[in-house]
Order: structure tokens, then sequence, then C-alpha cells
DNA sequence: TTGTACGCGTTATCAT
DNA sequence: ATGATAACGCGTACAA
């Protein structure tokens, strides 16, 4: 089997500390050094066979004199393994993402396997061509926010290797993989009824784009929990914003719009952490008073939240509890070999009120 | 020479997105199929060498046929090169390197490198094991924000890879690679005469550790502006707290130690963002009012500046600029062989003023 | 227990 | 122009 020799390297690279020069030495090196064969060297570095202790204090003293240390791209073309996954989103420099890959990072890490980050900007072509990068490199798995426009290729892809799914779904009854996301609709039905609670009516949201599940199941919860005061959300709908999930600049263009209509939204429903930093970017630079004059919720909470000038309301979305959840999959997944039938996880998206929500000052 | 075909990939992989099967063929199996030796079958993939019009042909359909695309490992354990540089930093989690790790993958994604993400969170020896790992890999390059407890190692393996260095300084002489960071002291001696000529005279610095050079650097420059007003900063000064650059806890502890003082600091410069952030969630917490209590400055802008209750003064890191140089080190060395002469970039460091400072309540 | 030899998927060198 | 074959560095049957 494949893994990774820890113990041996640790040992092998104690003697690199104090500056030697790193000789790119190879087996064969060793061996001729040590005055033995490869395979015996091989066996020392591994472990696994029986080698006679003085061959083994020989190779050891090569390993250290040599500096030699295993060349892993050869490991892997014998194992058609790299102990290395993949990981697409559409932005690392989100702070969401950050923090979900930086737990990624950490459960991998503990398996030996190591992270290639890929941000798509959630544009079809760049995530076409990190898949392809992907695929050529022989990564063991990969973990993939998609943009929803190469969902035939990442289909066919799962059938080949190891695929989490984080945030949206892909609905082709032939993929085969996990499924990862906060409990969208849930959440977001929460969000609306905590507002319809404080009394508002005229609710505004501010939301990615459909063709994302996650952006879908938002706008269903919400709808859902208009429907409880009688009010129907379809395309007639007037205070609905189809933004960008990646761009906040996109939450404050949706305020602009939403407060510039004859009745404008007494509260604004953003669903996302980056969306809802546009929108209180807006308000902050108009004057306009929150919560007197206006509402804010966000689904998932704001990077720096506790030191913002108000808080919005929000659901929770940890990337700390998803990323575990979507390493253990993929984990699990690459050492059963990827037979596991589809799995999906919702995470419970619970409440946190904040003070950016009050009754609105002119209730209909 | 180890370049990437990219439009045969785009050639071959434009037939696997109706959901095909990938087979994981190889160049063998495409020479089967096409009745033609492998070595036809690598010259029309590479196209570096002339193939008759109708070999091509049948060799492009095998490709589609059998929806093969070349093995990456195997190209690389022939070149040496992988096409992948390592990007070693303190915690991806933190939005400073969140944007850097973003610019740094958009600059080298134009030359056709991954980049493998490691965080060490300041550890030796999670810096030695990703050290080992990158090296094992065989990484055409490593970009590094180093804990400053593996100087020795770094050295040796910069004379065999192209190495730059971000933020922390290595200072032995055999070091060779570049080095890109803020104009630590010039930025610092800005911040702190910024308070000084609000008055201010008690001022506190919260710093990271001193190992390293982008502390020690931000340090002197607080050390020279306090002398021009004839304030010694030396051991002896009661203003100097040592923590943690990666926690922004340890600038809250800051804040609550300062503030505990018999005479207080009326000002504090916290030496990166997330110190600033722990200080700043200290004062909010405790109601102290800034600036009429307390003046507050930062190295480098905390996230989400503009939507803070209140906005410190600070002095620009732009992750975005540095990103960009170090990208552009790294793929000139890679470009030369690494025979350029050691290269060290400072970016300037200019004040933005912010709501967070004004006159002491009682100056001395 | 130890060594020889082959194969992993490619590319490059040599023949033809 | 095309094909056979030797490398790249490693692990492991198989032989000894």
């Amino acid at each position: 089997m494949y893994t990774s020799k820890v113990s041996v390297w640790v040992e092998i690279m104690d003697h690199q500390k104090a500056g030697v020069v790193l000789h790119n030495a190879t087996i064969k090196a060793v061996a001729k050094d040590a005055g033995v064969s490869v395979a015996t060297v091989s066996r020392v570095i591994n472990s696994n066979c029986k080698v006679s202790a003085e061959l083994v204090e020989a190779v050891n003293k090569s390993i250290a004199k040599l500096n030699y240390y295993p060349n892993t791209v050869a490991r892997s073309l014998k194992f058609d393994s790299t102990l290395s996954i993949g990981l697409i989103i559409s932005d690392i420099s989100n702070s969401f993402f950050c923090f979900l890959a930086r737990t990624i990072e950490d459960v991998i890490h503990g398996d030996n396997y190591n992270m290639i980050v890929c941000s798509t900007d959630n544009q079809q072509d760049k995530e076409l061509s990190y898949l392809r990068l992907l695929l050529g490199k022989k990564v063991d798995g990969i973990i993939i926010n998609t943009t929803g426009m190469n969902d035939e290729l990442i289909t066919s892809v799962s059938h080949v290797l190891p695929v989490v799914l984080c945030g949206r779904k892909i609905h082709s009854p032939s993929f085969h993989g996990d499924f990862v996301d906060s409990d969208n609709e849930a959440g977001s039905y929460t969000l609306t009824r905590h507002l319809i609670e404080h009394g508002h009516r005229r609710i505004a949201i501010v939301n990615g784009q459909r063709i994302f599940s996650s952006a879908a199941e938002r706008l269903a919860g919400f709808a859902r929990a208009m429907k409880t005061i009688g009010i129907a959300v379809d395309e007639g709908y007037p205070y609905l914003f189809e933004g960008n999930f990646t761009d906040s600049n996109s939450g404050t263009l949706a305020a602009k719009a939403l407060l510039s209509l004859p009745a404008p939204p007494t509260a604004i429903i953003a669903m996302n952490n980056e969306l809802a930093a546009g929108v209180l970017r807006y308000c902050h630079d108009r004057g306009i008073h929150i919560p007197q004059d206006l509402s804010i919720c966000s689904y998932g909470k704001i990077f720096n939240n506790d030191l913002l000038y108000v808080q919005p309301s929000y659901v929770t979305m940890d990337p700390t509890l998803l990323g575990h959840k979507i390493a253990s999959f993929m984990l699990e997944r690459i050492a059963g070999k990827n037979q596991h039938s589809n799995r999906e996880m919702r995470l419970d998206a619970h409440l946190v009120k904040g003070t950016g929500v009050s009754a609105p000052a002119s209730p209909d």
C-alpha cells in the first residue's frame, strides 16, 4: 500500500539541518554508497521487509551522508496515487472559503495529504481548466464548490475519482459522490420568519445566482416563510435581487436598487456574507440608519461581525464544521476506494440575533 | 522543455463533456488503437515533430475515442519538474494571507503553475514537515513566510530550488533567493509619528514575536519615532507587549494588560491586523471609548475596516501588491534557473487616517 | 535475507 | 516520417 513513511523522513532530514547541500540523491546512489542493492535500500526506507541489522545501519549511514530523500513523483507513478487532493472553490480570498480551506488542510494533513487550491471565480472555463489539470496531476480526490456549469464532466470525474461537493449540488442521477452544505432552505426560512415576527412585510432578498443549488434553496426557504403571511414569492415579487455570491459589490448595487424603489423594503436578507457586507457598505456610506430605517440579516456570519458598526442577525454557517465533514467524507472515500453510495450532509443553521434588526419604522 | 500543451488539452477534453467514462487510458492504449507507435502519439500530443496528416488524424481520433489525457506525473518524473509551487504560510485562514494566496495563484496560473498550500501555525515542526513534503514532491519553487526556526534547512533548500521569502527574512549569508515585504521600519515610524503629532506620549506597541524580521523592524521604526520626542524604547520600556501575529486573542490579552497599568497608554499601535482586531475587541467589550479614551493604530488594514464601529488609522500593506511581486520573482527565478542574485523588495506603507485616533484626553 | 529485473507513463535518442 | 527502445526513480515479484 501507499503510505507515507514519516519516521524515515525525520531520521533523514535531521541530518540536513546544518546547512548542508541537498544533492537530490537517488535510491541508486544510496545503494552504491552503501554497497547494497536498490531493493535493500527501498526495504530499509519502507521497513516492510526484514533486513539485517548491519545493512540497515549501512544504508542509514549512506542516506544521512548523501542527504537522500525519496522522490514522491516516482512513487506516485508506481502507485497511481499522489497523496494530494484538489480543492476547487470560487475564491480563496473569500473569508468563508479561507476557513473552509484551512480546516480541510488540517484534517487531510493528518493523513499525509496535501491540498492544491484552485479558485474559479465562478467561471466555467477556469473550472474546466482546473479539472483537467487536477485529473492530469492524478490527485487522489477532488473537493469542489462547483460553478454549476460543468456538471457532466464532474459527473464523469466522479466515476473515476472520489468527489465531494460543497455548497452546490449536482443533480445528475449518475453522479457518484458526497454532498455537504448548510441546511439552506430551513436556514433561510428561519431568517425570514425572524423578520416577519418583528413585523416586517416588505422583505427584500439579495441572492446569488439561482443556478447554484444553495441560492435556489435559500430562495425556497424565503418563499415558504413569506407564504405563512400570505405573500407569494414568484417571478413578479418586487424585492428579489439576483447578484453574485463572490462579489460584495453586487450587494452594494442590490441595496441601491432596492432602496430606490417607490415602496422600498423595510428589511433586507443578504444570502451570504459577501453580499451582506456589500449591503451594509451601501447603508453606511449613505447614512441609512440600521435598524431604524432598515433591518438587515445575513446568511452566515460576516467576518469581524462583532466589531461592525451594527450586527446583522444571521444564521450560522460554520466553515469549520463544514470543512471537517467534507474532509472526513473525502478521506473515507479515498480509503474505501470510492465505494460509498452518495451521502448528503446538511448542517444546522441556527439564528443569532443582532442589533441590525428591529420592528419596521412604518409597518403597513 | 517542459511546457504545458493547453491546446491539446482543450481538444482532448471537449469530447469528455457529455458524461462519458474517463478510462484513464494511457499513451500505449492510444497507440494501439490508432495502429501507431507510442512515439508517434507523443509527437502528435506535443506537436514538436513532423507527423503525416493522416496519422495525426488517426491519433486524434483514438485520443477522442479513448478519452485520453496525459499523465502529468509521468512527465514530471521525466522532467524533474511538476509545474507546481509550494506556498508555506503561517495560516491560510488569516485574511491577509488569503488575499496573498489568491494573488499568487492568479499570477502563477497564467504560467500554468499550481499552488500547494501549507499552513504552519508558526510551528517549527509543521514547517519542517511541509518542507520535506514539498521537496519530495519536487515542486518547482517554494514561497515561504517562514517561522524563522528552520533557517538552515531553508538555506539549503534555496541552493537547489527557487525560494522567495515573504515577510520574514533569513540572514544567513549563504541564503540564495528573494525577499519581499512591507517597508516595516518606515511604516512603523510613520504610524508612531502620526500619534505623536496628535500629542500622544504614552504609546503602547502590541507586536508579534521579535524573532520575525517584520516584528523586529516594526519595533525599530517605533523606537526611532519615539526617540524624536526623547523617549528611549529599550527593554525597560513599559508599553511593550509581545504577542502572536496569528492570534487575534493575543491582541485582546495585550490590551487588557496594557490598560491595567498604573499609568495606562493613551494610544496603542497593533503591529498587524489580527492583533488590531483583538485590541479592538477588548475595547469594544469593555466599553472603552475610541478615540476619546484611547487611540488605536494598526499596521495593515483590518478586514472590513470600513464597516467597523471605529476605524483605526493604519499604514497600507496590500497583499495584492505583495503577492504580485512575490509571484513575479518566483516565475522569474524558475525561468532563469535560479541564477539571479538575491533581490529585496520593500513596498511602501503609507498612512490612512481613521476615526480611531485623536488627541489624548489627558496629555501629560 | 538479499539481489536482479521489470513495470509504472512519458519523452527522447537512435535507428530505419 | 516513423518505430523500437532506453531512460526518469521507485517498489516489488521472482530468483537465488
